[in-house]
DNA sequence: GGGAGGACTGGCCACCCGGCCAGTTTCGCA
DNA sequence: TGCGAAACTGGCCGGGTGGCCAGTCCTCCC
């Protein structure tokens, strides 16, 4: 950052819910020191809502989908998996699976995709 | 929307910058009708602010390895793939391959997680 | 025109993945 | 206190994946 005198704050809004971004773009509109973007300028902050709806709260994962996913997202193998968790390979597979039906993913990727775009797991 | 009293929003911060997230906070925890969540609270908005450092602008990707990226993140196989791009298996496995290498991924799952991370797809 | 580099294609093969089967344990709830 | 749902573990196998080899075509540059 160069300047001194009034760094003002540029936010971009990426909301789903008309009602919450037209409330948040008046809220936000008039506080000092910030304002919104305008469309296509680069925003030190984006404002992010995804439509509830879409995401009917977290999906049911058990801890140990969980933490199975987690690893698939670091592109751990199966079998490196189970030795993390201390369980068998075919238990890595079985939870992989339950993952695999659950996000509505084809496959590993497919799952963490998923997962990534319903932030059930942070990227 | 049930209530209509008090329709509060509630905001979560996710900012990389420490000085900006303070900066924001201050800024937004004065403003009516509107407050920070806390942690762990669900909240109806965030503001996300990824360190810009981060991404050392768009790696060297071929529009062949962009074609079979955006697919791999649709969780497509490889047959699929080839299928969709009107190329050989084989092909499709080479520009994984080399999607492996530029993105020093240990496979595609892999691939996909940090081509997200850093922006050069959008999940 | 000749060389260098990169995109693209193919065969081969060890390994991994996901889907099927079955079985045990654990927990909540009636 | 029994009953049922869900988590967890394991063997087996067809197909998918990634790494190796080599080879062709095209473009750019010397």
């Amino acid at each position: 950052m160069s300047e001194d005198n009034a760094p003002e704050i540029v936010l971009s809004l990426e909301i789903d819910d008309p009602a919450l971004a037209d409330r948040l773009a008046t809220l936000l509109g008039s506080v000092a020191g910030l304002r919104l973007a305008a469309p296509g300028e680069t925003a030190n902050a984006s404002v992010v809502a995804r439509d509830p709806r879409v995401m009917p709260e977290d999906i049911a994962l058990t801890q140990r989908e969980l933490d199975v996913l987690a690893l698939m997202a670091e592109g751990a193998s199966n079998k490196l998996i189970a030795r993390q968790l201390n369980i068998s390979v075919h238990t890595v597979k079985f939870h992989v699976g339950s993952l695999l039906d659950k996000l509505d993913a084809t496959g590993r990727t497919d799952a963490v995709a998923h997962a990534a775009r319903r932030g059930v797991i942070e990227l």
